[in-house]
Parts: C-alpha cells; sequence; structure tokens
DNA sequence: ATAATAGTGTCTGTCAGACACTATATC
DNA sequence: GATATAGTGTCTGACAGACACTATTAT
C-alpha cells in the first residue's frame, strides 16, 4: 500500500478492480511475485506500475494468509509500505480500471469499502506509519528532497492528527542529531519570513525521539 | 523462532536437522502451513511440536521470500517470534534430530551455525524483542505468571545486555498505569525482605515506556 | 548483629510544553 | 505601517538517574 500526505490530508492510493472477484470495487494495488524475484523487487516493481516512483520509502509491513480471503484460491499476501512525497496523478495499471488517491479517513470510516481484507492491511499500515514517524526520520519520505521546518510539521500534524506548537517543533526537530541537513538555502514559498530549507540527514532512528501524546 | 530467558541469558530454540539440506546443522524451527490453516495457527501447532507451550507470546516477525534461500525450492518463510518463560527441556520433533536451548550470544557471534538465512531470522527476531520491551509490557512473557520486580528486571537486564538500578526500575515500573497487577502475595525466594508477587496487567502498551539507553 | 534483598524519599539535570519576544519577508 | 511566517529565549512542571535511607527477612 502507498501513502502520501497531500493536501493537508493523509491519503492511500487505490485502484477500482477491473477483474473479478471484487469486480468494479476498491483495492488496494498489488500484483503477483515471479518465480524468480525477490519480495522486495516485486513490491517495486508493482509499485512503479501505478505511480511515478521517485524518493519513496519501502518497508515490509506484514502477511496476510487466512484460508478464503481470496475467494478464487489460497492467497498468501505479503503487504508492503510505501510513504512517498505527493505524486503527480497516479496511472491505472494492467489490473486496474482506474487509480486515484483516497483520504484515509474516507476509508477507514467505511470498511467495506475496500476488497479482500485489505482494509485491515491499510489500518495496519497507517498504524505503522504513524508509529514510525516518532523515532525514524520518515516523516521526510512524505516531502519532497528539499523541503522547511513548517513542511515537516505539517506531514507530522496530517499524519498523526494534532497540532502541533510550531515554536516547539522547530526546536526539537533541529536538535534531534542527525535528522536535517541544511542546504544553506532559503525559500518564501509560503509568505513570511524566509524559511531555511533541509534535506533529510544520515540518522536512521531519531534521538530524542518525536512523542505524540 | 523461541527466545526464553534462563540462567541470566537470552536464549533460542534451535534443532539440529535430521534431513537435507543442511543435515546435522543446527536451524531454528519451522515447518510447511497445511492447505487450510491460518499463518499464526501453523506458528501455534509447530511451536506446541517442539515444546510444552503455556503462556507464550507469539506474534508475526517478518517475511523472507529470496530465491535460492532454500536450494530445493522456491520456499517463502513467514517468520513467528514467540517469547516464554523458562521452559522445561525442549522435546525433538519430526524433522528435529535434536532441540536445545543456544545462547543468542553463541548464535550471533558465528553467523554460519545457522541453516538457510535462519542467522537473519535470529538477528531480526532478537532485534524485535529488545524494542519491544521499551513500550510494551511483553517482559512478562518471559516470566512465570507470578513474578517479582526483580525478576523482571533481570529480564530486562538480560535480554538488554544492561544493568539497571534496582530502586529506579522498580518505581518506574510501579508507576506505569497497567504493567503490574498485585496479587497480595510475597515471596523470599530470593533471600531478603519479602517481595511483592505481581501478575502482567492489562496494559498493552506502556506510558511511560521503559527506556533503554 | 550482620547481611541480603525490597522498597521509599530526595536531589539534580534534562527536556517537553507554553508562550513572550525578535527577525525578515510581502502588501 | 500591518500581517504573515521563521526562529530564539525563558519559565515551569515532569521525569530519569544517582543515591541516602528505611523495612523485613535469614543466619
Amino acid at each position: 500500500m502507498v501513502l502520501t500526505v497531500r493536501e493537508n490530508e493523509l491519503c492511500a492510493l487505490v485502484i477500482r478492480r477491473g477483474i473479478a472477484p471484487y469486480r468494479g470495487r476498491w483495492a488496494l494495488p498489488g500484483g503477483f511475485v515471479l518465480p524468480d524475484e525477490d519480495l522486495p523487487d516485486a513490491a517495486v516493481r508493482e509499485l512503479s506500475e501505478e505511480t511515478r516512483t521517485a524518493n519513496v520509502h519501502l518497508e515490509q509491513l506484514g502477511t496476510y494468509g487466512r484460508p478464503g480471503r481470496d475467494p478464487r484460491m489460497r492467497v498468501i499476501t505479503v503487504a508492503y509500505l510505501a510513504l512517498a512525497a505527493d505524486l503527480p496523478a497516479p496511472t491505472a495499471g494492467s489490473d486496474a480500471a482506474e487509480a486515484r488517491w483516497s483520504t484515509v479517513d474516507d476509508l477507514v470510516s467505511t470498511p467495506r469499502r475496500l476488497a479482500f481484507d485489505h482494509h485491515e492491511i491499510l489500518t495496519d499500515g497507517i498504524e505503522r506509519a504513524r508509529a514510525k514517524l516518532e523515532y525514524s526520520p520518515l516523516a521526510t519520505a512524505f516531502c519532497a528532497p528539499e523541503f522547511t521546518v513548517a513542511e515537516l510539521r505539517l506531514v507530522y500534524e496530517t499524519v498523526w492528527g494534532v497540532r502541533l506548537d510550531p515554536r516547539n517543533f522547530h526546536r526539537k526537530v533541529a536538535g534531534a542529531e542527525g535528522f536535517l541537513l541544511p542546504t544553506g538555502t532559503t525559500t518564501t514559498r509560503h509568505g513570511g519570513r524566509p524559511a531555511q530549507l533541509f534535506r533529510r540527514g544520515p540518522a536512521t532512528i531519531l534521538s530524542p525521539p518525536m512523542l505524540r501524546n
């Protein structure tokens, strides 16, 4: 599943199924692993079929194998979670009649909208993303390569669904070892005083972590 | 993979393979999922074949599918992590010539000892267990149903490989909401002043968390 | 009494949250 | 000027680590 932040909303990529079962229903994008393909490679391949991929974080989410979850046959799904910056409009893939971004609020509030057990995969992925923002620099995966502290804060606010104090947030991310790398340039794209632009730093875990309360 | 704490050491259950490939080599216990079996059910079944299971925590660890990881054919392994209190001596299963506990220090320091890619699964599982002790009450899974604060502290010290101040540790676990449930009874099995006995409480996440530094 | 472990109180430094304040842009 | 956003300084309350101290057992 692919998550992004666009227009102040956490969104997931969904496709409308063009074939049975669940024809016409929305589903998470996916596909079958090739006979000689490693699992992460298959995830990257499927991802690139649905969207122009650049600067995407990809990690294994979990494996779903309940008998009967696919009415055709026994299917074990190894779900991958992708976090990406706001991308150009998604493109329809081979088995997808249509692809679009849907807010997770919409998807979560209507559990029957998604085919198979994809609602369960969706909620697991959302919770994983929320948790990982705390102790990893993954929020940067939702940003363009160069971003301001305010843009990063908006990611946290959107994914967690909270408001954060801009001043304390700034002090905190600026103090987290290896989180942000200054570029030396500034931008006024949000008006007001020019803001510094940063790239993501080398840290893989944040200390101290960003805690949601 | 099964982890336990015994004699102040973090230990993993390993079996000596009785059949090819890797015949005679140590490996993590496992088996194949039945055609109509859910993944957690298969994990429970395999676990009960190797050890007398009681009061065991079980969670999905990750899925390993690199082509060539099993020389016979393409095999996708869905690894489960089990955390258990010190158990009676393990019993050999169907495809295992021998089963025993091995300290993770020994296993980790000799990466070629385990068959297949089991060393990678092992290190992933150890890291998962270490991380989960921080923000979940899972340390209690390594304890008997009733335990003292000192016994719980020994679990943390063993899994993390650190020394913790007994007084600060006591204050901290006692203050963590829903972590410990007093039984009202005491024990002197470690000598000295009688210690209260606790059961694990209803909390699923710890707040505040126990932080390793 | 001595030793061992259990548990509490207190001090101190660090850090999160609240928020006053300064800085630099546009209109 | 007014207004918007960026960023710093300061205060306060909570909490982690260090450790003195008390409590209750066995020998």
